[in-house]
Order: C-alpha cells, then sequence, then structure tokens
DNA sequence: AACTATTTATAAGA
DNA sequence: TTCTTATAAATAGTT
C-alpha cells in the first residue's frame, strides 16, 4: 500500500523509519478499534517505539481488564510462567504471608506431636511441655464429662426400659390374673457400660455435624503434604 | 476497503460478524507484526473474540515481558488502579486453598491446646488424648536428654577448671616454693546445677538458629489473630 | 475457502 | 510534521 512495494524488514533509515512508525502506528490503533466494535472483540494493543514511547490502545480503555482476562485465559496454555509482575503487588504480599503461616502451623503442628524437636531449645521444651500438659489435662476432662454423660443416658435409658417393663408386667397380671412369674425384680443398672455403643452413637453424631474432621488427627493428614 | 463502505457499528449479523471477526484479525496482527519487524517498535497484541476465544501477538513471543513493561510504563500515568482481577483466576484458587489449610490447621492447633473441645467427639478425643501423651513423652524425653548434656557439659568444665587451678597451684609452689595454702584440695562438683545458666545459653543458641520460633508457643501468637 | 470490486492504508515526494 | 498522491493491501460482499 504504497509506491512500491515493502519488504518486511527493519526499515534503516532513521527518519523514514520513524515516519512510517507513526503512520502505521495510527492505522495499527484505528484498526484495532475498528475490529474492536464491528466485531464485538475485546482488544487489547500495546506499542512500544524503538525509542520506548509507550502508545496503547483497549476496547472501552480498560486495559487492566483485558490484561487480567489475558492472563487468566492464557494460563490453561501456559504451564508455569510467572504471574504478572503486576498482580504480584497486593496478592502475592497476602499469599506469601499465608503461605508463610502455613508453614510455621505445620511446625508447630509436628512440634505438637512431639517431632522434630532437634531445634527446639530447653526453654522452649519446658514451655511446651506445660502447654501440652494442660491441653492434656483438659482433653481427659472432656472426655470424662462425656462418659459420665452418656453413662447418665443410658442409666434413663434403663430407668425406662425397666419402667416399661414393670408396667407390661402390670397389665399382664391384670388380665391374666395373678402371675408369679411377672413379679420379677428390677434389673440392676449394668455394672459394665457397653462403650462401643456409646463410641458409634457419638461418631455418628460427629459425621453430621462436622465431616471435615476427621483427617485431622490421623497419622497421615492427606491434605497436608509436604 | 472492499465493496462499499464500512459504517462504524456493531455487525448485527452473526454470521458477517465473524467472518469479519477472522479477516480482520489476520490483517491485524499482521500489521502488528510489520510495525513491529520495520519500525523496531515492541508490540503486544490481545483480542477476545465475542465468544471469549483469544487470539495473540507479541514481538519476539514475549507477551509476558512486554506486558511487564507495559505495567512500568504506565504505573507512572495512572496512580492508584486496582489490583487486577486477572490475578484472581489463578491465585484466587490456590489462595483458597490455603487459607482452608490455615484454618484447618489453626483449629487444629486449638485443640492440641486444648481448646474448642465441644465438637470434637469421644472418639477423636481419645485419638488426640493418646497422640498427645505421646507426644508429652517425646518432649519429656527430649527435654532430659537436653538437661542431662547440659549436665555433663558443666561437670566437664568445672573439671578443665580445677585442672587449669591445679597446674596454676603447682606453678606457684615452684616459684614461690613450698606454699601451704596452694594445697588446696579440688573443689567438688557444684551440688545444685545452674539451671538458669542453662536456660540462658540455650536460648542463645536458639535465637542464632532460629529466629522465627519464638512466638509458636506464647498465648497470643500475634500472626495467629482471628 | 476463493474471488473481485472497492475502499483503505501508506510509501514516497513535496 | 503534515499534505498529497500513486499504488499496494485489505477486505466486504459475493460465489
Amino acid at each position: 500500500m504504497g509506491r512500491g512495494r515493502v519488504q518486511l524488514k527493519r526499515i534503516e533509515n532513521k527518519i523514514n523509519r520513524q515516519v512510517t512508525f507513526s503512520k502505521r502506528r495510527a492505522g495499527l490503533l484505528k484498526k484495532a478499534h475498528e475490529i474492536s466494535v464491528l466485531c464485538d472483540a475485546e482488544v487489547a494493543l500495546i506499542v512500544f517505539s524503538h525509542k520506548g514511547k509507550l502508545f496503547e490502545y483497549s476496547t472501552n480503555a480498560c486495559m487492566e481488564k483485558i490484561l487480567e482476562r489475558y492472563e487468566r485465559c492464557s494460563y490453561a496454555e501456559r504451564q508455569s510462567v510467572s504471574p504478572d509482575l503486576d498482580s504480584q503487588g497486593n496478592w502475592t504480599l497476602e499469599y506469601n504471608m499465608l503461605k508463610a503461616k502455613v508453614e510455621l502451623l505445620q511446625r508447630n503442628h509436628r512440634h505438637y506431636l512431639g517431632e522434630d524437636l532437634d531445634s527446639v531449645s530447653l526453654k522452649e521444651l519446658q514451655n511446651l511441655e506445660q502447654q501440652i500438659d494442660t491441653a492434656l489435662k483438659h482433653i481427659r476432662a472432656r472426655k470424662n464429662h462425656l462418659m459420665y454423660q452418656s453413662i447418665s443416658e443410658l442409666q434413663i435409658k434403663i430407668k425406662e426400659k425397666e419402667k416399661a417393663l414393670a408396667q407390661l408386667a402390670l397389665r399382664d397380671q391384670q388380665n391374666d390374673g395373678p402371675n408369679p412369674s411377672s413379679f420379677f425384680s428390677p434389673q440392676p443398672p449394668l455394672p459394665c457400660l457397653n462403650i462401643r455403643y456409646q463410641e458409634e452413637d457419638t461418631e455418628a453424631r460427629r459425621n453430621e455435624l462436622d465431616l471435615t474432621l476427621e483427617p485431622i488427627y490421623s497419622c497421615h493428614p492427606g491434605c497436608f503434604g509436604t
């Protein structure tokens, strides 16, 4: 488009190059705008001149949005290109803080399990020991509480059963006349608690309330891999 | 450029729009490439079709570099553009996973401290108790180990001091002739260990090795605020 | 996808 | 730079 064919190679003449740059830049921006309007496309065009001057066009003048969209879309294609420096500003700060937090918590976690203690000082060990000792007391207290609770519940249940049986026996007696076999004495409370039943019951309740808790105390928590 | 003038407005006919988009897109990419080569310019061109498909051109195929340069250059112009939404695409996923991890770890943490046990089932309490009991044993073993170690070190130190004193006494004796006062018996090992010294010594070592450990076991770890 | 009549872009010159 | 103009390129509508 012009007098004489154009070879696709750098224009060596500085003046010519500058002139051509101005003209073609205008054309390029115009065409970018046109396709954007005509075809309802989103376009971002960034041009740096040889001397470093910046020219840009973006649909609806929201360059950032388009660049963001670009990063999102192109992520699927590239696998691990470093993310926009731009985006790193706030995100990476918080992200890295979170990461540090996780690491600290995990180390913490190991220490609470009595692992990786080599780097822990004597003073810290003493603190740790005291905290864990306290924790153990709380846990045992809570456990005892739960067990006493279940004992009470079981005893109440047994009493209800006894009452029901007694009423049934009474009715039998009224219907069939006196019957010595129905005059059994109330059963004494079971001396041996059915702890197994208690466990299952409690676990069932837990599963209703909090499904995510299960793996926490397992020895190999899947989601906390190194 | 074509049969009939083109109005700068969205092409309503879907087929037409799609065709025009294809043609003009090719032209635009070509022109972007041409200005890049002819004028030694750096160009980044991003086009999203109406349907969301991404097309791009960038000088030397280094889009990220150019976008970074753009961000750097345009930063001076804009003052406070909101952080990239773009970055959110990939980031938020990982970010949210991290956040969940932190929450889980923190809950874990509280449980290991014997707090917030209301939602923990009896079975879990038993696991927890056992794990913490084991941990406590490890911690106490490690603590004992450290204390025995420091006892040994202190005893060695004392022996060395004794030796030095004995030699000094010997020399005094040789230089000044026999002197009954220099014939003191070696000091017996201190019956009471100077634990305070030990603590400070250990803490000093810890501070060299690991500055970040300090707040872990305090009751109000600053960086773990709610 | 290919063709072609036109419009547009632009290289060179002023 | 900007304007002009001859000509190359791009492309709208058609096949």
